[in-house]
RNA sequence: UCCGCAGUAGCUCAAUGGCAGAGCAUCCGGCUGUUAACCGGAGGGUUGUAAGUUCGAAUCUUACCUGCGGAG
């Protein structure tokens, strides 16, 4: 009898290449195609847990390990039990391997073979971040999802630097599945559950596909990133400065070559256009700093299009932010309110609009995954799409 | 009534004889595995009014106007 496998994943549902599939963790099921809010310090930046859990019904969010581990420290986790009751959130928890942030903080990091060394963001000390310590320090927070450590290069980087950088990567990647299979049989892993019929209690671990806006680099990294054998594949290294069009043509030609039995997720995608795009290509989980991020810098995104709530234009206008949307803060609100806080620098205005976007983008993959199973995703792309211009398309007096 | 101080962008203030600026506010843009309640851009002036000195005045002189303080 072959060992149980630390998560499931089985595809319901097929229009084109578009999947709607169950991804079963140890901490509960998710329904793919999935938007997964940003956490990375421990915390989706302006929301209670109480609003991601059961008004937004978020079946899954990030952390960080580059963050966490600078502060509070694995020590303070660890001696918590770990992230999930450290910040006690039930559900399930991706935790990103420090690799993007090798690429984020820029100059303050020194790349080897043996890892990355870094100027702390925090105090200017020097730290040193490989395959090794992000596996440790990932078993520590006890996510059910861990990240392989990888490199990140420009996203038009030249094929050269491309190469090198998806070559490390593949080498990192060997030694993150060594170490993190160390330390499951060592029992480090802080999240680990009971053993159920179908799985096996430990964590779940993701390679990454780099190589850049080149697709035999991808094609190669994906290879030697099946060999090695994951949980599921990610794709990394874009929406980082390349042309969108060179997404699309990564994505496209990578997606549906991708192992069709495992999830395919696309790291740090997207704006809501860009998710229904990747999901016609075949990817099944997203994340993205946009919805949270952009909420707390003043800019909505509705079903008809983004909406900077600076705009004197909404400041008498007493219609919720999106009319065709049911989040708490669209019950209640108005523009003109929800202007008004922005602009007077209310911590309130972050939190209502941080609310409503993770609730439009949660919608979203859940319309998604419906008119997957219904058959008709084309339809619903295009639409939606069409849907998005709404605001680009009319001028001002048109709107009021 | 007299004496003193002050008047510069919407606001608070720089510039002390040599190209009138800043912060905030306003308007607009950006944000894609979070160093981000952030970053960037733009508009905005008869320097209280009027005369004078000077090659040149926000700056020096005089008068007036307004405000504040003091004296009576």
């Amino acid at each position: 009898m072959p060992p149980k496998p630390a998560i499931g994943f089985a595809v319901l549902a097929r229009d084109g290449e578009a999947r709607a599939g169950l991804l079963t963790t140890r901490r509960g099921l998710i329904e793919t195609p999935v938007f997964m809010p940003v956490g990375t310090a421990g915390t989706v930046k302006g929301v209670r847990f109480e609003a991601l859990e059961d008004e937004l019904d978020a079946r899954i969010i990030l952390g960080n390990t580059y963050h966490l581990w600078l502060r509070p420290g694995v020590d303070v986790i660890r001696a918590c039990g770990g992230l999930h009751r450290f910040n006690s959130w039930p559900r399930a928890l991706l935790t990103d391997s420090g690799g993007f942030q090798v690429w984020s903080l820029g100059a303050l990091r020194k790349i080897t073979e043996e890892g990355t060394e870094f100027r702390s963001h925090l105090d200017g000390s020097l730290k040193f971040l490989s395959p090794e310590i992000s596996m440790e320090v990932q078993a520590a927070l006890g996510s059910d999802i861990v990240m392989a450590f990888d490199e990140c290069a420009a996203g038009d980087a030249p094929p050269d630097v491309s190469r090198k950088s998806m070559e490390l990567t593949a080498r990192w990647a060997s030694r993150s599945r060594v170490r993190f299979d160390g330390l499951q049989s060592e029992e480090l892993d802080t999240g680990r559950t009971d053993e159920t019929d179908l799985l096996s209690g430990a964590q779940a671990l993701f390679g990454i596909v780099q190589g850049g806006a080149h697709n035999d680099l991808r094609r190669e990294s994906l290879a030697r990133t099946v060999e090695i054998g994951f949980d599921g594949y990610a794709v990394g290294g874009l929406s980082v400065g390349e042309e969108k069009s060179a997404m699309w043509d990564v994505v496209g030609a990578l997606a549906p070559d991708m192992p069709a039995e495992k999830p395919r997720y696309l790291m740090g995608v997207g704006t809501p256009e860009d998710l229904v795009e990747a999901v016609s290509r075949g990817v099944d989980m997203f994340d993205c700093v946009l919805p949270t991020r952009n909420g707390r810098t003043g800019q909505a995104f509705t079903s008809r299009g983004k909406m900077n709530l600076k705009n004197a234009q909404w400041a008498v206008d007493t219609r919720p932010l999106d009319e065709s949307c049911a989040c708490a803060v669209c019950r209640r609100h108005s523009r003109a309110y929800l202007r008004h806080l922005y602009m007077s620098g209310e911590i309130l205005a972050s939190v209502l609009l941080t609310h409503h976007n993770l609730g439009f983008f949660l919608d979203t993959m859940r319309r998604v995954r419906q008119s997957i199973r219904s058959g008709n995703f084309t339809k619903f792309q295009r639409e939606f799409t069409e849907g998005l211009d709404t605001y680009s398309r009319q001028n001002v007096r048109e709107l009021v």
